[in-house]
DNA sequence: TTGTAAGCGTTATCAC
DNA sequence: GTGATAACGCTTACAA
C-alpha cells in the first residue's frame, strides 16, 4: 500500500463511500474500469497498479519525454488496462486550459452556417478540442447571455455572424480570446469574404448582361456583411453608372426573401441580388408562385453558394463563399491566439470568393 | 483581511503529519497578482466582498433557501459587481456534473442532421445545459475515438444515426447515459421514426399509382435505419405482391445516389425509392443528366424532408420525420436518465412520419 | 528520473 | 443560518 493511496481512500466526512473500508477489488475486478461508485479510473488507480506515484502518471501521460521509457510503458499499459481517460475538468482547474472552444452561431438552420460548423469541428478535433455549438436564434441580447454562460468554460470563442454591437464584442475579446467570422471589429482578428471582389464579378456579370438597374434585398441592420455588401454594391453602381435601390432590411431567411417580393418588384429593377441565398431561394419560389419567370423576366443571384442553391430550379447564380475553410481558419486562428501568439493580432483574413453562373440570370427582358 | 481567507493559503490538505511550518505566501502572493487567467473572480472574492464565508456563497448562489434572505442579497451584489461567474470545471469536479450534452453525428453536413442539432441544443440551453457536437465522418472506428474522449467530460450522450455496433453501443451505455437517435439496442433507451408506417404510407401512395416493381436505394450497412426500411419494404411488397430489388448499399449522400443510378434503370424498376433524401436528390440529378425525365419515365422517392427536397424540381415526394423533435427529445431523454430517473429505462420512442407527396411520383409510363 | 505535497474553484458534510 | 474544511482529479514546483 502506497501512503497517498491510503490518504486518498481514507473516509473523511465527505466520502462518497464504500462501506466496506478500503477494498474496492470486488466489484473493480469485474469491471475493470469501475473502481469508484459512479465514476471512471483516475490517476491514482493507474499510479496504484503501474506501481508508482500519481505525479509519475501524470508525467508519463502528459509530456513525452518526462518519464523513463520502462516507467512510461508500464504507466501506459496500467491505464490501457483499467481504460483510464483524463478527467478535463480537473484537467482544467490547475492549467486553467479547458481545451473546449465555443462556436457561436445566429441560426443553426441556416445553411451557410454548416459548412463554418463542419470547417470549425474538423479543425477544432484536430487540434484535440472539443467544440461546443451554441446559437443565438439572431438575438443580440440572447447572444450576450450565452457568451456569458460559455465563457468560464472554454479556452475561447468563434463568432460566426454576430448580431452583437461593436463594444461588446471589444469586451469580450478583452476577456477571452475572440475570433470573428463575418464581421469585422477594431482590433478582433476575424475572417471575411472578400466582399468587394465578389460584388465587382456579380455586378459585372449582370451588366455584362445587359442590366442597367439593380434591387438590393438587404439583410438585417445588424448583419455587418450586408452592410459591407450594399456599400460594395454602391460602389460599383456608381462605377459602371447602374441604377441601384435597397429593400429591407429583410430577415436573413426564406421568408425575408418572400416578404421583399413584392417591393422588389415594384421597384421595377431587372435584377435582383439578395444579400445571402436563402433569400434568393425564398425569393424565387414566391416570384414562381406570381407566374414570373426567372431569369426570363428577372434576373436573381444570392450570395454564398449554400446547399440548395445548386438544387433550385433555375439553378442559383451566386458568389461562393468558402465556408468550410472560414471555419477551419478560424478556429486555428483562435488556438494561435489561445497560445499566445499574437503575431496575427487583429488582422481581417480575407477570403476569395467565386462567382458561379448558374440559371437565375440572364439578359433583361427587352 | 478575512481570517477564512488566510485558512485557505496555509498548508493543508495533504499535508498530513508534516507541518513544514514554512510558509507558502510568497508563491501566493506571486500568483495573487494576476487572480485566475482572464481575471474573472472566485466565490472567495466574491465571500471578501460580501463579508461571509466561501460556503454561504456557494449555497447563496446555488440553493435558493439555504441561507437567509439578507445574505444572499449581499452576496448576489457581491457577485454582481465582480461580475462573477461560476466556474464549470470546478463545479465539475465535486457534483460529478458538468452540465455539459454530447450529441454525436456521423456527418455535419448531411442536412438530416441540422435539425437534429437544432432540436438538441434548444433542450439542452432550455435546461442550461451546454451541448458539444462532434462529427464521426461515417466511421465507427472514429465515433468509438470520440465517444471515448467526450466521455469523461459530459453529463451523457446523444448518439445519432450512430456506426458503432450493438455491444459498443451497449458498453458506453453501461458507462454512462445515453439516448439513441435512428437506431435502437436493446437495453438503450431510442428515438427513431415509425419506420412502418412510414414505408406502408409510401409503398401505397406508390401502387396506388400503378407501380408493381419497385427499387429500393439502401444506405450503409451501418445504417440501422436503412436495413429496417428494406425490412418494411420487404413485407409490404409482399403483401401488396410487388416486385422489389435492393440496390446497395451505398453511401448516404447525394453521390451514393449518383452512384447508384446505373444499376437502378437496369433493374428496370418503375418506381426508386432510396434511403434518404440525399440519395434521392443525387439519382434525380443524375437521371436528369441522363435524360431520363422524372416522374414521367421514372418515379423517385425519398425519406426525411430535408431542406432541399422542395427545392429540387420536380419536388421529391418523400416521408417527413420530425428532425428537430428527435433532438429535442432525446436530449430530455438524456437528461431525464442523467437525473436518475429510469421510468423509461429503454424503450423504444417512435416518432410519428408524414408522407409528403409532391412531384417526383407519377403513374409509371405505360 | 521519481516522489512529495500544495493548489486550482467548487461542493458537501459536519459543527456551532 | 453560517463557518470550517475535506474532497473532487489533476498539474507542478520542489525535493530527493
Amino acid at each position: 500500500m502506497r501512503p497517498w493511496r491510503d490518504w486518498a481512500r481514507e473516509p473523511g466526512r465527505y466520502d462518497r463511500g464504500d462501506p466496506d473500508g478500503g477494498d474496492v477489488s470486488d466489484s473493480a475486478q469485474a469491471n475493470g474500469a469501475r473502481r469508484r461508485p459512479g465514476g471512471a479510473a483516475t490517476i491514482y488507480d493507474v499510479a496504484e497498479l503501474a506501481g508508482v506515484n500519481p505525479s509519475t502518471v501524470s508525467r508519463a501521460l502528459g509530456k513525452p519525454g518526462r518519464v523513463s521509457a520502462a516507467t512510461e510503458a508500464r504507466v501506459r499499459a496500467a491505464a490501457e488496462q483499467l481504460h483510464f481517460r483524463m478527467n478535463p475538468m480537473a484537467r482544467a482547474l490547475p492549467t486553467g486550459r479547458t481545451n473546449t472552444l465555443a462556436l457561436v452561431v445566429a441560426d443553426i438552420t441556416n445553411p451557410v452556417i454548416f459548412g463554418i460548423v463542419r470547417g470549425a469541428e474538423q479543425a477544432a478535433s484536430a487540434a484535440g478540442c472539443t467544440l461546443v455549438v451554441a446559437e443565438s436564434q439572431e438575438s443580440g441580447e440572447a447572444e450576450g447571455t450565452v457568451v456569458d454562460r460559455l465563457m468560464p468554460g472554454v479556452d475561447g470563442i468563434v463568432l460566426a455572424t454576430t448580431r452583437l454591437a461593436s463594444e461588446r464584442i471589444t469586451d469580450i475579446a478583452g476577456r477571452t480570446p475572440v475570433v470573428l467570422i463575418n464581421r469585422a471589429v477594431d482590433g478582433v482578428p476575424s475572417v471575411l469574404p472578400d466582399v468587394a471582389t465578389g460584388v465587382r464579378e456579380l455586378v459585372g456579370h449582370l451588366a455584362g448582361l445587359g442590366h442597367t438597374s439593380l434591387a438590393y434585398l438587404s439583410g438585417p441592420t445588424t448583419s455587418w456583411v450586408s452592410e459591407r455588401r450594399w456599400e460594395a454594391l454602391l460602389d460599383e453602381a456608381e462605377r459602371l453608372e447602374l441604377g441601384l435601390v435597397e429593400i429591407g432590411p429583410n430577415p436573413p431567411t426564406i421568408e425575408g426573401g418572400v416578404a421583399a417580393y413584392r417591393r422588389a418588384l415594384a421597384s421595377r429593377a431587372t435584377a435582383v441580388l439578395a444579400f445571402n441565398d436563402l433569400m434568393a431561394i425564398g425569393f424565387m419560389q414566391e416570384a414562381a408562385r406570381n407566374g414570373v419567370v426567372v431569369p426570363d423576366a428577372l434576373s436573381v443571384a444570392g450570395f454564398d453558394d449554400i446547399f440548395g442553391s445548386e438544387l433550385i430550379s433555375p439553378a442559383l447564380t451566386t458568389v461562393r463563399a468558402p465556408l468550410v475553410l472560414a471555419g477551419q481558419l478560424s478556429v486555428q486562428r483562435l488556438l494561435r491566439r489561445i497560445e499566445g501568439d499574437e503575431t496575427d493580432a487583429a488582422g481581417e483574413q480575407l477570403l476569395g470568393t467565386e462567382l458561379v453562373v448558374r440559371g437565375s440570370t440572364a439578359p433583361p427582358p427587352s
